[in-house]
DNA sequence: TTTAATTAAATCGCACACGATCAAATCGTG
DNA sequence: CACGATTTGATCGTGTGCGATTTAATTAAA
């Protein structure tokens, strides 16, 4: 009996992520919609505008996402016209994804998110960052546990 | 050029909480496994241990969650022989969930999840604790914000 | 009280997310 | 050089998630 708070403690850190997760992706939806991406699309797009031309793999291991999902999502990138996939010829197993103009050009649409997005958190920045590396940390913890 | 490091924090925030509540997803799956239930079902289920009998506009209130995703998953949930579905005799538009037998004797076979969860999150309670109220704050400024 | 508005689930279409598996390319060792 | 092991993406099946719409039941209003 005396542990059941605790028992709780681990489902509702796990919960808490996974609500605010999906609450943060809400946020974003109208912002995102107006280009055309989904939050997942757009963090490949963000990936992207930093440095062109990774691979599927490259951009899997800083998302932590596997083939069988970004495969079909940056097939819909392609057919949207903002990415080119072609295979690596210097090693014929690998697919770079690179940035058309029209994947570039949406870089310049998304100015006015980091205003749209602090107002949505509602905390200042020092409180922000700390939060963001605690979570980071966390991560690495589950993920070299998961490993 | 300011405020990229900004807008980076923005970004970074929610890839945070997405890529962590992913992490944490993955941590509970070999145990869930055992059980046979995914992770948002196992969240149905804890609520519904927690207090039988509850309607699906209820849970989906707790989890955040639409009858879209509910409707579905409770379907495979009854398929499971875990809960059953019925129409409310007051009020025939709701639907209430009851565990079954089967339903209520899983909860046995979580005794063991406490340990597991926070050896992989490698934090004290305290930490923790905090974390997840943090998370909790930043949720409630987000769906303030989306409504 | 008949109808209009509201509410609760269900349904449908689309897009993740992942485990398991597969095929092709490359690497490594004899 | 050959051939088995490894690496890289792609494919498939299952299960979320959600917006938009629909249906049935209840409530409110004229």
């Amino acid at each position: 009996m005396s542990d059941a708070p605790a028992l709780k403690l681990g489902d509702f850190i796990c919960f808490s992520l996974y609500s605010a997760s999906h609450a943060f992706t809400r946020v974003y939806k109208p912002l995102l919609d107006r280009l055309g991406l989904t939050y997942p699309q757009y963090l490949v797009m963000v990936l992207l505008w930093e440095k062109d031309g990774q691979t599927v793999g490259q951009i899997g291991e800083q998302l932590f996402l596997e083939s069988s999902t970004l495969t079909p999502l940056l097939k819909r990138l392609e057919a949207a016209g903002h990415v080119r996939r072609e295979r690596n010829p210097a090693d014929e197993r690998q697919v770079l994804i690179r940035l058309t103009d029209s994947g570039r050009a949406l870089k310049d649409q998304t100015t006015d998110f980091f205003d749209h997005l602090m107002e949505a958190v509602g905390m200042g920045v020092e409180e922000l960052t700390e939060l963001r590396d605690n979570i980071q940390a966390l991560r690495a913890n589950l993920n070299r546990f998961a490993g």
